[in-house]
DNA sequence: TGAGTTATACCGATCGTTCGGTAATAGTCA
DNA sequence: TGACTATTACCGAACGATCGGTATAACTCA
């Protein structure tokens, strides 16, 4: 068949995702994803011909892909409670690179695109997230009506935490709260 | 001397600071700046010669200005620790319009300028809410270490809490994060 | 070869910005 | 009081640059 891509989709994926979450959507030219890719505009609109608002849809999309797979799945496993919540912990800390990294979901859900096409895919994956910790807690006998508070609470404080480091300039904010969060969230079950 | 404004500075603040909040410094265009504050762009450039970023920048100052006057005043009154946060509480929802308006300290710490004009003042605002709310905990007998812990978890949830709230579509996380902050700050203490 | 991929060149629209000029107020002096 | 001037606020029109997007040709390799 034809040549082959220079660069994998996957490699696509994560180089699109780093730009967005940095500048978010209005702040994102095609000059900056094309310079992040290595491939120029023509090439880019070859691989997303909706242009940059694809882009950011797929980006969007994988970044549920991979929660789906390095969080949920690892939430729903058997192992104790505990053990998940920590081996969620780490995948966090690789994901947004120890807190240096903002989150995807707050860099893209600017009001400008008022409900557009990425609310309903940021509501979607916020919902499963704290659907699969409610779980867990629930595993670990804890109130169902209290799981979900301290499930919600946890990704606000994730959320929280990354806005704080980037403001604060520091990554300790985002790093002390992985920390806690096993205890924040089993707490009173340990 | 000369002709008067039509619009006065503090209801321009006010306007662009709406415009800033909701899109962010990249989404915002100088159309918008302009209908929003019913100016047309050439006479923004007069009131503000050093252009968008200027505006934005004396936006976040006056927002800084905004903090002292009606979160920190309040914070180091003498009344009661826990009516001195009720009463911050109340400031804050009507500065966030219960949930509904993002906080310009995360929407103005994109990367696109990096280590640029706002980070400082960014930083700044955060350090001396925190100092401030460790402040009240310390009058209220908590240690000084769990006191700052305490406030910068507050900071912290306060911005979650409003992220999240956006990307969920309703302002029932920020509201109940508002009605749980006292409890939050000066839990084993009231 | 020929399908798939990348690059060059270009487009209209909009970006932030600037400039020349006009509208409106306040002070001056008759 | 009322023309004149100074000063400030505002706006229409245009600037160069860059935006997102699109042709079409060149290259690559099964």
């Amino acid at each position: 068949m034809g040549r082959k891509a220079s660069v994998d989709d996957e490699q696509l994926m994560d180089r699109l995702s780093c730009v967005f979450r940095d500048v978010g959507y209005e702040g994102a030219t095609l000059a900056m994803l094309s310079e992040a890719t290595g491939l120029k505009k023509a090439s880019l609109y070859h691989r997303f011909p909706g242009g940059k608002e694809q882009m950011a849809r797929e980006v969007l999309d994988s970044a549920g892909v991979w929660l789906e797979e390095h969080i949920l799945a690892p939430l729903k496993g058997d192992g104790a409670p505990a053990d998940r919540v920590k081996e969620m912990a780490r995948q966090l800390d690789a994901f947004y690179s120890g807190g240096k990294q903002a989150c995807l979901l707050n860099m893209l859900s600017s009001a400008r695109i008022h409900e557009g096409p990425f609310t309903k895919a940021i509501k979607q994956i916020f919902e499963a997230w704290i659907e699969a910790l409610a779980a867990v807690m629930a595993d670990a006998g804890v109130d169902k009506r209290e799981a979900r508070n301290r499930a919600e609470r946890g990704v606000i404080m994730l959320q929280g935490s990354l806005v704080f480091s980037r403001g604060m300039g520091t990554t300790r904010p985002f790093r002390e709260f992985l920390k806690s969060l096993p205890n924040e969230l089993l707490g009173g079950e340990l």
